[in-house]
DNA sequence: TTATAATAGATTGTATAAAATAAGCAGAAC
DNA sequence: GTTCTGCTTATTTTATACAATCTATTATAA
């Protein structure tokens, strides 16, 4: 396997990032050059260039000459994302469910098996939403549309936030188990109505875990 | 008016964008910055950070140590682009219509009408898509859904570069004028369904034109 | 002759230093 | 007492300088 080079302003992209959606870095809090640098041990340049990839994803909000910050999604623009990620994620996987190949479901269900034993052990958001893309992409991998494939994945950075939170404090997005076997079942039966129709189900379910879970925590 | 404050990365930006838009930065060549910096008058750093916003909005290409490039979207990502905005703004126009203004419906009527005299004078495609722009916009005005319709005008910005080749190329989409003319007649009437219908119809079409377009200039 | 290694030039990536801008605060004017 | 003005400081933005990396060319060996 071919190592990749990266390059330091994708390093602290990948390092910024973790640590927003990790909820390290709380949303709104600015994001001083000066100190990330410091604490990265890099100059400010490459943070800076991070920052705005960061704002490119969503993450981070600029101000000219007021600088960054983490941003947050209010119940409304959760339910924005979340139904956005169900209409664009229901007609990849209706697009990709014509080519998919038997090895890339096959795939799948291994992912399956690691994200449902993945959830006790240590670390388990990080690990959970990163199988969690996984296993989705590769439903998705028949469809061939990179740049839909891509802008779902942007969009999933940004969802990431709010569903580990929820795994983090709630234990998890209770029915995600039982759906993914569900519509991997439909997947491999190339029932492409029903399993849409899953697909959508189960990323509107987890919107409203998660918006139910927001206002409880903003009514205490 | 409040005069805006724009950084040097922004205006350069507007200035690249304006390029690839236009067509003066050919796709694929590459985009030194050393050059770009003497042209612009400015050091290098603000037209590095352009170049990695307009990578975000899909216009340039960064590779590491190599540099950046206009990109260039083949007959298959056209495709895939402009089915994606099919369905992303018909899904919003359905969102938008339930609450759109006759204030706004007033306004897209004006736009509409300075959009057919613009046809004919000078710089028409930079004039033209820019009021396209306007008049999509403005019927989505009633969505609420910031996000959606942010996301919408980073694909049309891709789309535009094509629109405006076949524009100046071709004469321009010949469709366009009654499409729109109708697109807004089942406005005004909250007609959802038929509107919805039309602006689907719409986009598809400019599709098919470029598409035809493409191929005969590859053919020749 | 072909393939591989070495080298020079060009180009990008990063660090540091200087300039521009904004926010906060003290003091004067009303 | 309030409002405004001008200064100070903190922060961002930009420029310059240097280091790392790539590409193409030439030289060398099989």
């Amino acid at each position: 396997m071919a190592i990749e080079y990266k390059t330091r302003t994708q390093l602290v992209v990948e390092i910024l990032r973790e640590k927003i959606l990790s909820g390290e870095i709380v949303a709104g809090q600015p994001l001083r050059q000066v100190a990330l640098a410091d604490e990265l041990n890099v100059s400010r340049i490459p943070v800076r260039e991070a920052l705005l990839q960061l704002e490119a994803e969503g993450l981070v909000a600029f101000e000219p000459h007021k600088g960054a910050s983490a941003t947050e999604l209010n119940a409304a623009q959760v339910d924005e994302l979340f139904e956005l990620r169900a209409m664009i994620e229901g007609d990849l996987l209706a697009a990709s469910l014509v080519h998919i190949t038997d090895d890339a479901l096959a795939q799948a269900t291994d992912i399956l098996v690691n994200l449902d034993s993945a959830l006790g052990k240590e670390n388990a958001a990080n690990t959970w939403s990163e199988l969690n893309s996984d296993f989705h992409n590769c439903l998705y991998s028949g469809a061939e549309r990179p740049q839909t494939t891509n802008l779902v994945n942007i969009l999933n950075k940004n969802a990431d936030r709010y569903i580990r939170m929820h795994l983090l404090w709630a234990g998890g997005i209770s029915k995600a188990g039982p759906e993914h076997a569900e519509l991997l079942a439909f997947c491999q039966a190339r029932d492409i109505d029903n399993a849409v129709t899953k697909l959508k189900q189960h990323i509107l379910n987890s919107r409203d875990e998660i918006k139910a879970f927001l206002s409880q925590r903003e009514a205490s």
